[in-house]
DNA sequence: TTGTAAGCGTTATCAA
DNA sequence: TTGATAACGCTTACAA
């Protein structure tokens, strides 16, 4: 059993330093004006023999603040949400914000697992990253009073900022294109729509887009065994003539087969607002609720060009 | 500015209980056998009418017990890096340890800063995720001296814990595995070796197996343009008869062209080991400095298999 | 079986 | 300009 040597408190700086706490406390938060040089330099000098660093969980404790930001994610090994997390981590270190990172791996008790755990540690606000998210796991956030931020998903029936996609001018813009390049049967799909906003609204857009097209075929289906139907009634047979749009950019997109079209999302940007939405919040911020989206970007390839 | 109603304390529970902290504290610490049904009762309620929570920071300065580990990750956008990540997450829950998840982003300043952060929350040990980290970032930790565990990579003259993929093993299976299907011509691939213990251990294994068949052709070749002149020795001609495997299982491996043969680690399983050994390090266990290597699987795909 | 009081490392109040 | 001193919410001797 070895043991450690404690860490230097304080009171050891403000011994060393042959001052009091109250003084090393003012260095620490900048009201050196209230110091004269001569015990500044002291202090300083006690710091760096003793490298010491004040104890945010005392600090903490002190005043309620603990700048603290709590992160859940659904399902960590989601690419999209590897790219918000980095956005996010990076607003939070330009605001001196740290980040709490939970991975709920879409199971309902991590959640309230979570849940609680962020709020004992009292975190200041949280962003919830729903990509993937199940509804009803989602419903038990409603229980924490904190400032929080959606992205990507909203929750029914429960008022919260959110930030994310302009779902229905991205689902617009995809549609459009398979349109003009051609295709004359168009087949939308989906995970199961349930209530979550970002899949009806593209649905929406996707039917709006087809009704100026009456010459289209067009059909949606829940990703299950409905797909196979919903192709045979098009008339389409799989690996011939089909064209593919993919929500979300992929890094390997590039390299399957003649490369798969996809409709990236400004991920970063969108961790990025989203944490400086809950910051604002956590500042007291009383804004109305509202929703920020962003624009997407087709990135073309050779998913979506006719094959001759 | 809205205000938001302060949480309630232990001693808002005791009151409400009609008892005195003490009692709260031990019903929150399991030591129940020293409570009469009755009081255990009472506190029950306050607990659950109060939906009270006891603060980790109060707990953590208290005990001086945070139950905190932090991971610091060199890039957490590596597929590699979210994998293991998700098993230490797993491995914390199970231990009741909770994780602070750093991002260094592959910077120097970044590093410094979050070691810092760290120590100031007073994590009780720290995993250090170092694929893809600089040298001198490392070198950094070294300043630490708090129960530590590496990943992956080794820090050069630091006798620290490690655990990783068997190099060695690992990469003469990948070698012979390509001579046996008739590859006439190896070259290795990496990254500058510098004092990287991984690519050194690889490329040491790889000219071991080379010395068994004096008929293969091999060389090898740091990521730069070395690469083509070494193509150019051996007489390749990439695009041609030209074999490819590599280290890392990817999700998309299978779908780029003919298949890319890797060799997958079990990441998951070495994020969990290196949790345990942190753990176990806190909990005071004074077993020597070793390093754990688990075995890679080799993916056998289609980039191995010689064309016709 | 229950409760009182001291103290963890900070910050805030107030007096010097 | 400085510095005691009292909290913050919890755990833990120690008493009762």
């Amino acid at each position: 059993m070895k043991t450690r040597p404690p860490r230097a408190t304080i009171s050891d700086v403000a011994h060393a330093a042959r001052t009091g706490k109250t003084s090393v406390s003012r260095y620490l938060n900048g009201e050196l004006h209230l110091l004269s040089a001569d015990l500044k330099a002291r202090i300083e000098q006690a710091i760096a023999d003793l490298s010491y660093r004040p104890s945010q969980m005392a600090r903490g404790l002190k005043r309620g603040r603990t700048r603290l930001i709590g992160l859940i994610i659904a399902d960590i090994t989601n690419p999209y949400s590897v790219d918000v997390m980095s956005g996010i981590e990076a607003a939070c270190r330009e605001q001196g914000f740290t980040l709490l990172m939970c991975n709920t791996n879409n199971e309902v008790d991590l959640e309230q697992h979570y849940l609680q755990l962020l709020s004992s540690y009292q975190v200041e606000g949280i962003v919830v990253n729903a990509v993937g998210m199940r509804e009803e796991v989602l419903s038990h956030l409603k229980q924490s009073l904190l400032p929080m931020v959606l992205i990507d998903r909203k929750i029914p029936d429960f008022p919260c900022d959110v930030v994310g996609l302009n779902n229905a001018e991205a689902a617009e813009t995809a549609t459009r294109h398979l349109v003009d390049n051609g295709y004359y049967a168009l087949l939308f799909l989906s995970e199961p729509l349930g209530s979550v906003n970002t899949r009806r609204e593209r649905l929406q857009a996707f039917r709006q887009v087809m009704t100026a097209y009456p010459q289209v075929q067009h059909e949606n289906a829940e990703l299950t065994l409905q797909v196979a139907r919903s192709l045979q009634r098009i008339n389409l047979h799989w690996g011939s003539d089909i064209g593919l749009i993919g929500f979300d950019e992929l890094e390997w997109a590039a390299l399957a087969g003649v490369g798969i079209t996809t409709l990236k999302q400004p991920t970063w940007q969108i961790g990025c607002s989203a944490l400086q939405r809950v910051i604002a919040r956590i500042e007291g911020s009383d804004l109305p609720i509202a929703e920020q989206v962003f624009s997407g970007e087709l990135i073309v390839r050779g998913s979506s060009q006719p094959l001759r």
